[in-house]
RNA sequence: GCGUCGGUGGUAGAGCGGUCAAUUACAUCAGACUGUAAAUCUGACGCCUUCGGGCUACGAAGGUUCAAAUCCUUCCCGGCGCA
């Protein structure tokens, strides 16, 4: 089996740098695995890395769609295994980087994401219905994976039965591998991690961030579409729209704003770790 | 100084005699995750517990009552108005 080298951790914690040099003394290739990365344009604010700070190490999977339309797993997937399998053929070493879980998962583990494009007259519509009502559709329709899909989840509840619109039924969940895999966590404690969000996040702001979103904005994404790319999309939208609210008079939109996506970065981080915890045994 | 409104759990903010350890939101902690995944969702959240319950709590001290976060008195602190 092939070996495939995967370096996962919490956001700011210095992944990229360590993947450039583990690539230059593993004679490797780069993959990110990186749900915001994949979008063009999305550089500061996804903390992108530069051309310069690849020293020449080859990157995949990074500006390979555009922001307006909403990119998958599944797309991610295919990308990746056809990335691999190129970085492979040339005798080199495919090392996968990256924060997102989800597509780490989808392919080391060659998930077999089912064949069913997302249906969006069909979402808008499911969007109405109450969460009970999603509940009963799934339940009628495949009562086995309403047992075991999280039925508190529009989200979820949604997709699965959109897959079961088209298939008949969502297949059961397989989890292989076909690499042997070097796995790599990086992370810190907690308050340096900290430390490490708060000190990149002033960066990121001296560097242009509100004007990377105010210019993707008027390039043409609506503020509802960067709210959903969440944190410093999100919440400089928001206060680009005057639509934070303060917490305290005394302090500026600015500031409060600031406080609040530091928030919740910390939370993503922990989320990530909670996703990770897994790989661990 | 007088008048007036208010002081509730980490924060904001409900409750206004019993059903209140106290609605809710946020934060915090833990967890989930099959094509939105930086998204979406779940649980815990005063202390102790043999999980029945016990103890300490709503600015402080007294008081009324079978019973007070809720009523009364005084005091302390903050906002506003008049001085």
């Amino acid at each position: 089996m092939p070996t495939l080298i995967v370096i996962c951790g919490p956001t700011a914690a210095g992944k990229s740098d360590y993947a450039v040099q583990l690539a230059k003394d593993r004679n490797g290739e780069i993959i990110s695995a990186d749900s915001r990365q994949v979008y063009k344009g999305l550089d500061i604010g996804s903390g992108k890395i530069t051309s310069k700070e690849m020293k020449g190490v080859p990157h995949h999977l990074l500006d390979v769609a555009s922001p307006a339309r909403i990119f998958t797993v599944a797309q991610y997937k295919k990308l990746a295994d056809k990335a691999i399998a190129t970085i492979l053929k040339k005798g080199k070493t495919p090392i996968i980087v990256g924060g997102t879980g989800f597509y780490i998962d989808a392919v080391v583990f060659d998930q077999q994401l089912p064949e069913v494009p997302p249906n969006k007259a069909l979402r808008k519509k499911l969007e109405k219905c109450s969460l009970a009502e999603l509940q009963e559709q799934l339940q009628a329709m495949d009562p086995e994976r309403y047992e075991t899909i999280d039925i508190h989840n529009p989200v979820r509840l949604i997709r699965a039965i959109e897959i079961v619109e088209t298939l008949g039924k969502v297949p059961a969940a397989s989890r292989t591998s076909k690499y042997d895999i070097e796995w790599i966590y990086l992370d810190f404690p907690d308050e340096v991690l900290k430390q490490r969000i708060h000190d990149r996040l002033m960066k990121r702001m001296k560097k242009g961030m509100a004007k990377e979103v105010q210019d993707l904005h008027t390039h043409g994404l609506s503020w509802k579409r960067l709210e959903m790319l969440g944190l410093e999309y999100r919440f400089l939208a928001l206060y680009l729209q005057q639509k934070i609210s303060k917490t305290a008079p005394s302090t500026t939109l600015r500031a409060d704003m600031l406080a609040q996506l530091e928030t919740a970065i910390w939370q993503y981080a922990k989320r990530q770790r909670t996703w990770f915890k897994k790989y661990a045994k």
